[in-house]
DNA sequence: CGCAATATCG
């Protein structure tokens, strides 16, 4: 009766509350051949992918005891079309565990799972089940193989499954053509290819994209031209290898001229007009897509995060929850929000995040969420819960170290900075631009300037070159000791143009040391760089009163005034989120 | 079923 019911039930669509009730009643009775339908329920009903669905399909997957061959692979197949691959393996091994024979669709589906999370044991161990389970003249799941290896770099692996293959299709040529752009070896990719008896569209951009990644448009654009059938994507290649090699206009062009644009094409652009900070341009874009998605949102949201405008990233946020948007954010979405949010030092919001909003859309913590969080909590100064977090990372990267150290820098424990970078290096990770300044501003704070020196001087060796942001770093430390002079030789000897914070950081210094010479010279720069504010203009005159003259000093407020630039020295970026 | 174009953290 109560089978026959429910059984009914799962043939119509239902809500979330319902289904919750259905899952109970299949608990309390113990039903558990009816999770094999709940599942399947969950996985074709639900045309768009939601966060809560395959929150609750993990959930149901856990208390059924094993799901059978089918719904399992299903369940696979679901989440691995959304890009959960771990939960796509975890299932798998649970067959393997339960002493259940995976399916060739399992193998297939675990082998793609494997290659994007780069598990390469587990990979290398499925293809000695394949011979266990006599998979081996199997297509699928020997291209399979073949993309696998292929993905992970190794076309040694890969070359020996495909010349043992029996019989190959389109797509193992492909894997392979993939597997070599991949590596680099556009000439054996370029081998394949002309070897390749009936070509598909996927072929043609595999070289397309290949040519473009290495920068050869001129090649890219003549197989395109060349193309006997072209789709989205092919368009979208060129897009990009264009936006890859900052020819904007030219990818713009491109853009334009697509018979049909989607969302990928979309993204691309905002991502190349992002990377020159052409907001505006980005956001037209943006606001021309009609249907708009979550990687849509990402994308505009990144835009702006990253260029400095926190404010709307989150206002952005904002939009897409409302509910005549109603579209669900994913890990990256709070990856970048989380971001935004440490730019404004809005602690509150972000940690609300953290610790109610994840739980409740069932989105699973990673290490990018993790050091986005650590740069936050480390930003407003919760240093040990940025340290928790840390000390969970699977894998400790640069940019978590870089977070990590920049935030003990900040915060009054310099020594700790300085012995996480020795740290780093002795895991052989190697430090970049960013590293250095948490390195030299947490040197910097403890007057070491020997070391800054020494700091400084070592970039070079990771092929690195010091940008005006160092500089000033290191006129800070100088100016700092009173060594006005060497730290204005610096200054002259820069490659580059110097900007306003390096002849800030001299002037600062002259005004704790009352160089009224140095700190002339430094106030010209900064006047010139930046004629709209008053903070240098104000370290001058208190130079000069300092130095007793008073009369400058005077003339130099009355003419700050007359100019209308009242604004309080040493305004900070709190003042931008208010306006 | 499996291959091509996009996107997250300092």
């Amino acid at each position: 009766m109560l089978v026959q019911k429910i059984t009914t039930l799962l043939n119509h669509s239902l809500t979330a509350k319902q289904l919750k009730q259905i899952h109970g009643s299949i608990l309390v009775h113990g039903l558990n051949h009816l999770d094999r339908l709940l599942i399947h329920h969950l996985i074709t009903s639900q045309s768009d992918y939601s966060q809560p669905t395959a929150h609750y399909l993990r959930l149901i997957l856990h208390h059924s005891k094993q799901p059978d061959v089918d719904s399992a692979t299903s369940a696979m197949r679901y989440f691995s079309k959304h890009g959960n691959f771990q939960q796509a393996l975890a299932l798998y091994s649970g067959l393997q565990t339960s002493g259940l024979s995976p399916s060739t669709f399992a193998v297939a589906s675990a082998l793609k799972a494997c290659a994007r999370v780069c598990e390469l044991n587990g990979g290398v161990m499925i293809h000695g089940q394949v011979f266990k389970y006599g998979f081996c003249g199997d297509v699928y799941v020997e291209t399979g193989l073949v993309g696998f290896y292929a993905k992970v770099g190794d076309m040694g692996n890969a070359c020996k499954v495909f010349d043992e293959m029996s019989e190959r299709n389109v797509v193992s040529w492909n894997s392979m053509i993939d597997g070599f752009l991949r590596s680099g070896d556009l000439v054996m990719a370029e081998g394949c290819f002309a070897r390749m008896l009936d070509k598909d569209v996927v072929s043609w951009n595999s070289m397309v994209t290949g040519y473009a990644r290495v920068g050869d448009m001129e090649k890219a654009l003549r197989l395109f031209e060349e193309m006997p059938e072209r789709n989205q994507t092919s368009w979208n290649a060129m897009v990009s290898g264009y936006v890859e090699c900052e020819k904007l206009e030219l990818a713009r062009k491109f853009y334009d001229s697509m018979p049909q644009r989607n969302t990928i094409s979309c993204i691309t652009m905002i991502g190349g007009y992002s990377k020159c900070g052409d907001i505006v341009s980005a956001r037209e874009l943006f606001d021309e897509m009609g249907r708009k998605d979550h990687l849509l949102y990402n994308a505009m949201i990144a835009c702006h995060a990253k260029n400095g405008r926190p404010k709307e990233a989150l206002q952005l946020f904002d939009e897409m929850l409302q509910p005549n948007v109603n579209i669900q954010p994913d890990k990256m979405t709070l990856a970048t929000v989380i971001s935004a949010c440490s730019q404004l030092g809005d602690l509150s919001f972000g940690s609300w995040i953290h610790e109610l909003y994840m739980n409740q859309m069932g989105i699973t913590m990673d290490d990018h969420l993790r050091t986005a969080l650590i740069d936050l909590y480390a930003k407003c100064g919760s240093i040990d819960k940025a340290f928790k977090l840390f000390h969970k990372l699977h894998k400790k990267d640069v940019v978590a170290y870089t977070a990590m150290i920049l935030g003990c820098a900040i915060n009054g424990k310099e020594q700790i900075a300085i012995k996480l970078f020795d740290e780093m290096m002795e895991s052989k990770i190697r430090p970049n631009l960013v590293t250095f300044s948490g390195l030299l501003t947490a040197l910097n704070h403890v007057g070491m300037v020997e070391e800054s020196y020494h700091c400084f001087n070592s970039m070079k060796r990771y092929g690195l070159a010091p940008t005006p942001d160092h500089y000033s770093l290191m006129v800070e430390v100088l100016g700092r000791a009173g060594r006005l002079e060497e730290a204005h030789n610096l200054i002259k000897g820069m490659p580059m143009q110097p900007h306003a914070g390096v002849w800030g950081a001299l002037l600062l210094a002259c005004s704790t040391h009352n160089n009224v010479e140095l700190g002339e010279i430094a106030a010209k720069h900064c006047f010139e760089l930046e004629a709209d504010s008053s903070g240098y203009g104000s370290l001058l005159a208190n130079i000069y009163a300092s130095a007793g003259r008073w009369d400058d000093a005077k003339r130099l407020r009355k003419s700050i005034y007359e100019k209308g630039l009242v604004k309080v020295p040493g305004s900070s970026w709190m003042d931008h989120v208010q306006e």
